[in-house]
DNA sequence: TCTCCAATGTGAGCGTCACTTACATTGCGA
DNA sequence: TCGCAATGTAAGTGACGCTCACATTGGAGA
Protein backbone atom coordinates (compact mmCIF):
# COMPACT_ATOMS: atom_id res chain seq x y z
CA UNK A 1 0.00 0.00 0.00
CA UNK A 2 2.65 2.39 -0.77
CA UNK A 3 4.64 2.99 2.04
CA UNK A 4 6.70 6.09 2.05
CA UNK A 5 10.79 6.14 3.39
CA UNK A 6 10.97 9.84 4.58
CA UNK A 7 8.82 12.50 7.31
CA UNK A 8 7.01 13.49 3.60
CA UNK A 9 5.12 11.46 1.65
CA UNK A 10 6.34 12.70 -2.25
CA UNK A 11 2.85 13.39 -3.81
CA UNK A 12 0.25 12.53 -1.51
CA UNK A 13 -1.76 14.91 -3.08
CA UNK A 14 -1.88 12.49 -6.22
CA UNK A 15 -2.02 9.07 -4.19
CA UNK A 16 -4.94 10.46 -2.69
CA UNK A 17 -6.77 10.63 -5.66
CA UNK A 18 -5.90 7.72 -7.16
CA UNK A 19 -6.69 5.99 -3.75
CA UNK A 20 -10.26 7.49 -3.77
CA UNK A 21 -11.20 6.53 -7.21
CA UNK A 22 -9.85 3.06 -6.00
CA UNK A 23 -12.12 2.58 -3.27
CA UNK A 24 -15.08 4.42 -5.28
CA UNK A 25 -14.95 1.97 -8.13
CA UNK A 26 -15.11 -0.87 -5.70
CA UNK A 27 -17.98 0.57 -3.85
CA UNK A 28 -18.99 4.03 -5.01
CA UNK A 29 -18.85 7.07 -3.11
CA UNK A 30 -19.68 5.79 0.41
CA UNK A 31 -16.94 3.80 0.83
CA UNK A 32 -14.49 6.68 0.62
CA UNK A 33 -13.07 7.31 4.33
CA UNK A 34 -10.39 10.17 4.22
CA UNK A 35 -9.41 7.83 7.60
CA UNK A 36 -8.91 4.64 5.45
CA UNK A 37 -7.49 6.69 2.63
CA UNK A 38 -4.73 7.90 5.26
CA UNK A 39 -4.18 4.36 6.82
CA UNK A 40 -3.71 2.31 3.73
CA UNK A 41 -1.00 5.53 2.17
CA UNK A 42 0.99 5.14 5.56
CA UNK A 43 0.05 8.73 6.35
CA UNK A 44 -1.45 10.29 9.44
CA UNK A 45 -5.88 11.00 9.57
CA UNK A 46 -4.85 14.73 9.16
CA UNK A 47 -2.67 14.80 6.65
CA UNK A 48 -5.02 14.87 3.82
CA UNK A 49 -6.09 18.23 5.08
CA UNK A 50 -3.38 19.86 3.41
CA UNK A 51 -4.06 18.91 0.23
CA UNK A 52 -7.82 19.14 0.15
CA UNK A 53 -10.16 21.06 2.17
CA UNK A 54 -12.50 18.23 3.04
CA UNK A 55 -14.13 14.90 1.58
CA UNK A 56 -15.92 16.87 -0.95
CA UNK A 57 -12.95 18.35 -2.98
CA UNK A 58 -11.15 15.24 -3.09
CA UNK A 59 -14.27 13.66 -4.50
CA UNK A 60 -15.01 16.20 -6.85
CA UNK A 61 -11.13 15.53 -8.46
CA UNK A 62 -11.87 11.82 -8.82
CA UNK A 63 -15.92 12.84 -10.01
CA UNK A 64 -12.96 15.04 -12.59
CA UNK A 65 -11.23 12.10 -13.46
CA UNK A 66 -14.50 10.13 -14.60
CA UNK A 67 -15.79 13.27 -16.77
CA UNK A 68 -12.17 13.57 -18.47
CA UNK A 69 -12.38 9.98 -19.30
CA UNK A 70 -16.01 9.84 -20.75
CA UNK A 71 -15.45 12.68 -22.93
CA UNK A 72 -12.18 10.99 -24.35
CA UNK A 73 -14.51 7.95 -24.93
CA UNK A 74 -16.54 9.95 -26.50
CA UNK A 75 -13.95 11.39 -29.52
CA UNK A 76 -13.05 7.76 -29.24
CA UNK A 77 -16.48 6.72 -30.71
CA UNK A 78 -17.01 9.04 -32.96
CA UNK A 79 -13.61 9.15 -34.52
CA UNK A 80 -13.89 5.51 -35.50
CA UNK A 81 -17.76 5.88 -37.05
CA UNK A 82 -18.43 5.67 -40.63
CA UNK A 83 -21.29 8.41 -40.49
CA UNK A 84 -23.04 10.86 -38.01
CA UNK A 85 -25.56 8.24 -37.22
CA UNK A 86 -23.37 5.78 -36.31
CA UNK A 87 -21.36 8.02 -34.06
CA UNK A 88 -24.34 9.16 -32.33
CA UNK A 89 -25.04 5.67 -31.29
CA UNK A 90 -21.60 4.64 -30.02
CA UNK A 91 -21.44 7.67 -28.04
CA UNK A 92 -24.46 6.78 -26.31
CA UNK A 93 -22.79 3.00 -25.61
CA UNK A 94 -19.95 4.71 -24.34
CA UNK A 95 -22.12 6.01 -22.05
CA UNK A 96 -23.61 3.04 -21.14
CA UNK A 97 -19.84 1.29 -20.47
CA UNK A 98 -19.32 3.96 -18.16
CA UNK A 99 -22.26 3.57 -16.43
CA UNK A 100 -22.36 -0.30 -16.12
CA UNK A 101 -18.63 -0.90 -16.55
CA UNK A 102 -17.90 1.39 -13.58
CA UNK A 103 -20.75 1.98 -11.30
CA UNK A 104 -19.28 3.13 -8.50
CA UNK A 105 -17.53 6.09 -10.24
CA UNK A 106 -20.13 6.90 -12.49
CA UNK A 107 -22.38 7.65 -9.00
CA UNK A 108 -20.15 9.41 -7.90
CA UNK A 109 -19.86 11.29 -11.05
CA UNK A 110 -24.08 12.25 -10.91
CA UNK A 111 -23.81 12.63 -6.89
CA UNK A 112 -25.38 16.13 -6.58
CA UNK A 113 -24.33 16.83 -3.21
CA UNK A 114 -20.18 16.60 -4.80
CA UNK A 115 -21.46 19.58 -6.80
CA UNK A 116 -23.88 20.85 -4.29
CA UNK A 117 -23.22 24.22 -3.52
CA UNK A 118 -20.99 25.26 -6.32
CA UNK A 119 -18.29 22.82 -7.83
CA UNK A 120 -14.69 24.20 -8.40
CA UNK A 121 -13.46 24.41 -12.43
CA UNK A 122 -11.34 21.25 -12.12
CA UNK A 123 -14.64 19.18 -11.90
CA UNK A 124 -16.89 22.02 -14.01
CA UNK A 125 -14.76 21.85 -17.10
CA UNK A 126 -14.00 18.04 -17.67
CA UNK A 127 -17.84 18.16 -17.00
CA UNK A 128 -18.93 20.57 -19.86
CA UNK A 129 -16.20 18.84 -21.96
CA UNK A 130 -18.18 15.65 -22.20
CA UNK A 131 -21.68 17.83 -22.53
CA UNK A 132 -19.96 19.02 -25.54
CA UNK A 133 -19.21 15.91 -26.61
CA UNK A 134 -22.61 14.76 -26.84
CA UNK A 135 -23.63 18.01 -28.08
CA UNK A 136 -21.80 17.39 -31.09
CA UNK A 137 -22.64 13.91 -32.14
CA UNK A 138 -26.07 15.00 -31.62
CA UNK A 139 -25.64 17.94 -33.60
CA UNK A 140 -24.10 16.13 -36.64
CA UNK A 141 -26.92 14.22 -37.28
CA UNK A 142 -28.89 17.05 -38.22
CA UNK A 143 -26.49 20.14 -39.41
CA UNK A 144 -29.21 21.96 -40.21
CA UNK A 145 -30.83 22.20 -37.24
CA UNK A 146 -30.79 25.37 -34.65
CA UNK A 147 -29.07 25.12 -31.36
CA UNK A 148 -31.87 25.20 -29.16
CA UNK A 149 -33.18 22.11 -31.35
CA UNK A 150 -30.47 20.13 -30.66
CA UNK A 151 -30.03 21.03 -27.44
CA UNK A 152 -33.41 19.68 -26.69
CA UNK A 153 -32.72 16.98 -28.36
CA UNK A 154 -29.66 15.90 -26.46
CA UNK A 155 -30.79 16.65 -23.14
CA UNK A 156 -33.70 14.09 -23.98
CA UNK A 157 -31.98 11.41 -24.90
CA UNK A 158 -29.28 11.84 -21.99
CA UNK A 159 -32.61 11.80 -19.89
CA UNK A 160 -33.61 8.58 -21.27
CA UNK A 161 -30.43 6.83 -21.17
CA UNK A 162 -29.39 8.20 -17.84
CA UNK A 163 -32.77 7.35 -16.56
CA UNK A 164 -32.64 4.03 -17.61
CA UNK A 165 -29.28 3.60 -16.39
CA UNK A 166 -30.50 5.06 -12.86
CA UNK A 167 -33.67 2.69 -12.31
CA UNK A 168 -31.74 -0.38 -13.76
CA UNK A 169 -28.87 0.34 -10.83
CA UNK A 170 -31.32 1.49 -7.75
CA UNK A 171 -32.96 -2.18 -8.72
CA UNK A 172 -35.78 -0.34 -9.28
CA UNK A 173 -36.23 -3.13 -12.76
CA UNK A 174 -35.81 -5.97 -10.76
CA UNK A 175 -39.36 -7.99 -11.40
CA UNK A 176 -39.81 -5.83 -14.59
CA UNK A 177 -36.76 -7.15 -16.68
CA UNK A 178 -37.85 -10.85 -17.45
CA UNK A 179 -38.75 -13.00 -19.66
CA UNK A 180 -39.53 -12.53 -22.37
CA UNK A 181 -38.04 -9.13 -22.11
CA UNK A 182 -34.61 -9.37 -20.77
CA UNK A 183 -32.34 -6.44 -19.68
CA UNK A 184 -30.38 -6.51 -23.31
CA UNK A 185 -33.34 -6.11 -25.14
CA UNK A 186 -34.85 -3.28 -22.70
CA UNK A 187 -31.72 -1.49 -23.23
CA UNK A 188 -31.77 -1.55 -27.21
CA UNK A 189 -35.44 -0.02 -27.00
CA UNK A 190 -33.98 2.53 -24.64
CA UNK A 191 -31.12 3.28 -27.35
CA UNK A 192 -33.83 3.44 -29.73
CA UNK A 193 -35.77 5.58 -28.14
CA UNK A 194 -32.36 7.91 -27.42
CA UNK A 195 -31.45 7.75 -30.88
CA UNK A 196 -35.02 8.85 -32.43
CA UNK A 197 -35.68 11.91 -33.59
CA UNK A 198 -38.10 14.15 -31.86
CA UNK B 1 -42.23 18.03 19.37
CA UNK B 2 -44.63 15.62 20.57
CA UNK B 3 -43.34 15.16 24.21
CA UNK B 4 -44.94 12.22 26.00
CA UNK B 5 -46.22 12.05 29.98
CA UNK B 6 -45.16 8.59 30.96
CA UNK B 7 -42.13 6.19 31.03
CA UNK B 8 -43.73 4.47 27.54
CA UNK B 9 -44.41 7.13 24.49
CA UNK B 10 -47.71 5.49 23.18
CA UNK B 11 -46.80 5.11 19.50
CA UNK B 12 -43.02 5.32 19.11
CA UNK B 13 -43.01 3.75 15.69
CA UNK B 14 -45.49 5.64 14.10
CA UNK B 15 -43.92 9.28 15.40
CA UNK B 16 -40.60 7.87 14.34
CA UNK B 17 -42.12 7.23 10.93
CA UNK B 18 -43.82 11.08 10.72
CA UNK B 19 -40.81 12.41 12.03
CA UNK B 20 -38.26 10.83 9.16
CA UNK B 21 -40.67 11.90 6.61
CA UNK B 22 -40.51 15.55 7.42
CA UNK B 23 -36.74 15.18 7.72
CA UNK B 24 -36.44 13.54 4.88
CA UNK B 25 -38.60 16.09 2.58
CA UNK B 26 -36.95 19.00 4.86
CA UNK B 27 -33.60 17.82 3.27
CA UNK B 28 -33.50 14.34 2.13
CA UNK B 29 -32.39 11.09 2.68
CA UNK B 30 -29.36 12.49 4.51
CA UNK B 31 -30.87 15.14 7.07
CA UNK B 32 -32.50 11.96 9.08
CA UNK B 33 -29.98 11.05 12.09
CA UNK B 34 -32.14 9.05 14.71
CA UNK B 35 -30.66 10.46 17.44
CA UNK B 36 -32.30 13.79 16.30
CA UNK B 37 -35.46 12.02 16.03
CA UNK B 38 -35.05 10.78 19.13
CA UNK B 39 -34.30 13.97 20.62
CA UNK B 40 -36.91 15.70 19.18
CA UNK B 41 -39.58 12.81 20.23
CA UNK B 42 -37.92 13.59 23.54
CA UNK B 43 -36.73 9.73 23.97
CA UNK B 44 -33.44 8.39 24.70
CA UNK B 45 -31.25 7.18 21.74
CA UNK B 46 -31.42 3.47 21.72
CA UNK B 47 -35.39 3.82 22.26
CA UNK B 48 -35.63 3.63 17.94
CA UNK B 49 -33.56 0.53 17.96
CA UNK B 50 -37.15 -0.79 19.72
CA UNK B 51 -39.49 -0.50 16.78
CA UNK B 52 -36.21 -0.65 13.67
CA UNK B 53 -33.78 -2.58 13.40
CA UNK B 54 -31.54 0.11 11.59
CA UNK B 55 -31.93 3.10 10.16
CA UNK B 56 -32.35 1.68 6.59
CA UNK B 57 -35.58 0.08 8.08
CA UNK B 58 -37.00 3.59 9.02
CA UNK B 59 -36.21 4.68 5.90
CA UNK B 60 -38.17 2.26 4.21
CA UNK B 61 -41.18 2.40 5.72
CA UNK B 62 -40.76 6.52 4.62
CA UNK B 63 -39.70 5.61 1.31
CA UNK B 64 -42.63 3.68 1.33
CA UNK B 65 -45.01 6.32 2.09
CA UNK B 66 -43.47 8.14 -1.06
CA UNK B 67 -44.81 4.82 -3.41
CA UNK B 68 -48.46 4.99 -2.12
CA UNK B 69 -48.58 9.14 -2.26
CA UNK B 70 -47.59 8.45 -5.70
CA UNK B 71 -50.10 5.82 -6.65
CA UNK B 72 -52.77 7.31 -4.72
CA UNK B 73 -51.75 10.69 -7.47
CA UNK B 74 -51.84 8.26 -10.58
CA UNK B 75 -55.15 6.66 -9.38
CA UNK B 76 -56.11 9.96 -9.49
CA UNK B 77 -54.91 11.70 -12.28
CA UNK B 78 -56.69 8.69 -14.09
CA UNK B 79 -59.77 8.97 -12.76
CA UNK B 80 -60.05 12.89 -13.72
CA UNK B 81 -58.44 12.12 -17.34
CA UNK B 82 -61.34 12.57 -20.41
CA UNK B 83 -59.45 9.62 -22.32
CA UNK B 84 -56.36 7.59 -22.20
CA UNK B 85 -54.06 9.83 -23.92
CA UNK B 86 -54.93 12.41 -21.40
CA UNK B 87 -54.95 9.68 -18.62
CA UNK B 88 -50.76 9.09 -19.57
CA UNK B 89 -49.70 12.65 -19.95
CA UNK B 90 -51.18 13.70 -16.36
CA UNK B 91 -50.27 10.10 -14.86
CA UNK B 92 -46.80 11.49 -16.18
CA UNK B 93 -47.23 15.13 -14.41
CA UNK B 94 -47.85 13.38 -11.11
CA UNK B 95 -44.86 11.93 -11.41
CA UNK B 96 -43.61 15.03 -11.94
CA UNK B 97 -45.48 16.93 -9.34
CA UNK B 98 -43.88 14.51 -6.68
CA UNK B 99 -40.11 14.86 -8.27
CA UNK B 100 -40.15 18.74 -7.87
CA UNK B 101 -42.72 19.45 -4.94
CA UNK B 102 -41.16 16.70 -2.62
CA UNK B 103 -37.27 16.43 -4.11
CA UNK B 104 -36.13 14.70 -0.94
CA UNK B 105 -38.88 12.22 -0.29
CA UNK B 106 -38.40 11.54 -4.16
CA UNK B 107 -34.33 10.94 -3.07
CA UNK B 108 -35.26 8.89 -1.14
CA UNK B 109 -37.57 6.66 -2.78
CA UNK B 110 -34.98 6.12 -5.63
CA UNK B 111 -31.67 6.08 -3.64
CA UNK B 112 -30.13 2.44 -4.00
CA UNK B 113 -28.89 1.82 -0.66
CA UNK B 114 -32.03 2.10 0.95
CA UNK B 115 -33.32 -1.12 -0.94
CA UNK B 116 -29.77 -3.15 -1.21
CA UNK B 117 -29.92 -6.47 -0.05
CA UNK B 118 -33.48 -6.82 -0.17
CA UNK B 119 -35.87 -4.64 0.71
CA UNK B 120 -38.93 -5.87 2.97
CA UNK B 121 -42.29 -6.29 1.57
CA UNK B 122 -44.22 -2.87 3.24
CA UNK B 123 -42.02 -1.18 0.71
CA UNK B 124 -41.89 -3.55 -2.66
CA UNK B 125 -46.00 -3.67 -2.31
CA UNK B 126 -46.26 0.22 -2.44
CA UNK B 127 -43.86 0.17 -5.20
CA UNK B 128 -45.19 -2.54 -7.14
CA UNK B 129 -48.31 -0.53 -6.88
CA UNK B 130 -47.11 2.73 -8.18
CA UNK B 131 -45.46 0.70 -10.98
CA UNK B 132 -49.28 -0.84 -12.06
CA UNK B 133 -50.51 2.70 -12.27
CA UNK B 134 -47.69 3.63 -14.68
CA UNK B 135 -48.37 0.09 -16.49
CA UNK B 136 -51.95 0.62 -16.30
CA UNK B 137 -51.50 4.18 -18.23
CA UNK B 138 -49.55 3.13 -20.87
CA UNK B 139 -51.77 0.15 -21.31
CA UNK B 140 -54.77 1.98 -21.99
CA UNK B 141 -53.33 3.75 -24.85
CA UNK B 142 -52.91 0.78 -27.48
CA UNK B 143 -54.77 -1.67 -25.48
CA UNK B 144 -53.76 -3.89 -28.56
CA UNK B 145 -50.35 -4.53 -27.84
CA UNK B 146 -48.78 -7.69 -26.25
CA UNK B 147 -47.65 -6.98 -22.76
CA UNK B 148 -44.05 -6.96 -23.74
CA UNK B 149 -44.52 -4.21 -25.78
CA UNK B 150 -46.01 -1.85 -23.22
CA UNK B 151 -43.51 -3.01 -20.42
CA UNK B 152 -41.23 -1.60 -23.05
CA UNK B 153 -43.06 1.48 -23.93
CA UNK B 154 -43.50 1.93 -20.17
CA UNK B 155 -39.65 1.93 -19.08
CA UNK B 156 -38.38 3.81 -21.59
CA UNK B 157 -41.00 6.66 -20.79
CA UNK B 158 -40.42 6.51 -17.50
CA UNK B 159 -36.83 6.00 -17.70
CA UNK B 160 -36.55 9.76 -20.17
CA UNK B 161 -38.08 11.16 -17.35
CA UNK B 162 -36.91 10.48 -14.56
CA UNK B 163 -33.43 10.61 -16.13
CA UNK B 164 -34.70 14.03 -16.67
CA UNK B 165 -35.60 15.01 -12.78
CA UNK B 166 -32.31 13.02 -12.14
CA UNK B 167 -30.22 15.50 -13.67
CA UNK B 168 -31.92 18.75 -13.05
CA UNK B 169 -31.90 17.91 -9.36
CA UNK B 170 -28.22 16.77 -9.43
CA UNK B 171 -27.66 20.23 -10.90
CA UNK B 172 -25.91 18.94 -14.49
CA UNK B 173 -28.49 20.88 -16.77
CA UNK B 174 -27.45 24.03 -15.17
CA UNK B 175 -25.35 25.60 -17.50
CA UNK B 176 -28.02 24.47 -20.28
CA UNK B 177 -32.00 25.23 -19.32
CA UNK B 178 -31.02 28.87 -20.29
CA UNK B 179 -32.96 31.14 -23.11
CA UNK B 180 -33.72 29.96 -25.86
CA UNK B 181 -34.27 26.74 -24.16
CA UNK B 182 -36.04 27.52 -20.70
CA UNK B 183 -36.40 24.98 -17.26
CA UNK B 184 -40.35 24.76 -19.05
CA UNK B 185 -39.90 24.25 -22.25
CA UNK B 186 -37.57 21.39 -21.69
CA UNK B 187 -39.56 19.81 -19.74
CA UNK B 188 -42.55 19.57 -22.14
CA UNK B 189 -40.29 18.06 -24.73
CA UNK B 190 -39.28 15.44 -22.11
CA UNK B 191 -42.95 15.48 -21.49
CA UNK B 192 -43.20 14.75 -25.60
CA UNK B 193 -40.45 11.88 -25.88
CA UNK B 194 -42.12 10.31 -22.92
CA UNK B 195 -45.50 10.25 -24.37
CA UNK B 196 -44.37 9.74 -27.45
CA UNK B 197 -44.85 6.17 -29.61
CA UNK B 198 -41.81 3.98 -29.83
C1' DT C 1 27.30 26.60 1.46
C1' DC C 2 24.31 27.97 5.07
C1' DT C 3 19.91 29.50 6.79
C1' DC C 4 15.33 30.13 7.32
C1' DC C 5 10.63 29.45 6.09
C1' DA C 6 6.65 27.68 3.69
C1' DA C 7 4.97 23.33 2.64
C1' DT C 8 3.89 19.17 4.51
C1' DG C 9 3.19 15.73 8.08
C1' DT C 10 1.93 14.32 13.23
C1' DG C 11 -0.72 13.28 17.57
C1' DA C 12 -4.28 14.25 20.20
C1' DG C 13 -8.73 15.55 20.52
C1' DC C 14 -13.79 17.28 19.48
C1' DG C 15 -18.45 16.34 18.25
C1' DT C 16 -21.57 13.36 15.68
C1' DC C 17 -23.07 9.21 14.07
C1' DA C 18 -25.17 4.15 14.08
C1' DC C 19 -25.57 0.62 16.92
C1' DT C 20 -25.14 -2.57 21.36
C1' DT C 21 -25.81 -4.19 26.02
C1' DA C 22 -27.41 -4.58 30.59
C1' DC C 23 -30.85 -2.94 33.22
C1' DA C 24 -35.52 -0.31 34.46
C1' DT C 25 -40.41 0.40 33.99
C1' DT C 26 -45.02 -0.65 32.88
C1' DG C 27 -49.48 -2.19 30.68
C1' DC C 28 -52.06 -6.12 29.96
C1' DG C 29 -53.65 -10.85 29.66
C1' DA C 30 -54.00 -15.10 32.37
C1' DT D 1 -53.35 -9.67 41.22
C1' DC D 2 -49.40 -11.10 39.35
C1' DG D 3 -45.89 -11.92 36.02
C1' DC D 4 -44.02 -11.22 31.74
C1' DA D 5 -43.32 -9.26 27.26
C1' DA D 6 -43.09 -4.91 25.30
C1' DT D 7 -40.92 -0.78 25.64
C1' DG D 8 -38.00 2.47 27.60
C1' DT D 9 -33.04 4.12 29.60
C1' DA D 10 -27.87 4.95 30.58
C1' DA D 11 -23.65 4.13 29.27
C1' DG D 12 -20.44 2.73 26.08
C1' DT D 13 -17.99 1.23 21.42
C1' DG D 14 -15.90 2.23 17.25
C1' DA D 15 -15.91 4.90 12.99
C1' DC D 16 -16.25 9.12 10.95
C1' DG D 17 -15.02 14.25 9.30
C1' DC D 18 -12.50 17.74 10.80
C1' DT D 19 -9.30 20.99 13.80
C1' DC D 20 -5.20 22.61 16.21
C1' DA D 21 -0.77 23.07 18.12
C1' DC D 22 3.48 21.35 17.09
C1' DA D 23 7.32 18.70 14.30
C1' DT D 24 10.01 17.98 10.20
C1' DT D 25 12.01 19.05 5.94
C1' DG D 26 13.38 20.50 1.10
C1' DG D 27 14.74 24.14 -1.43
C1' DA D 28 15.16 29.20 -2.56
C1' DG D 29 17.80 33.28 -1.44
C1' DA D 30 21.81 35.24 1.25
Amino acid sequence: MAKRDGYHHGDLRAALIRAALDAVEAGGPDAVSLRDLALKLGVSTAAPYRHFPDRRALLAQVAAIGFSDLAAAYARAQAQAPDAAAALRETARAYLNLAFGRPGLFRLMFASDIVDGGAPASLLEPAAAAWEGLFRAVGATTPEADPAAVKRRAITGWSTLHGFITLVQGGRLKGFMTEPLTEAELLEAVLDKTLHEV
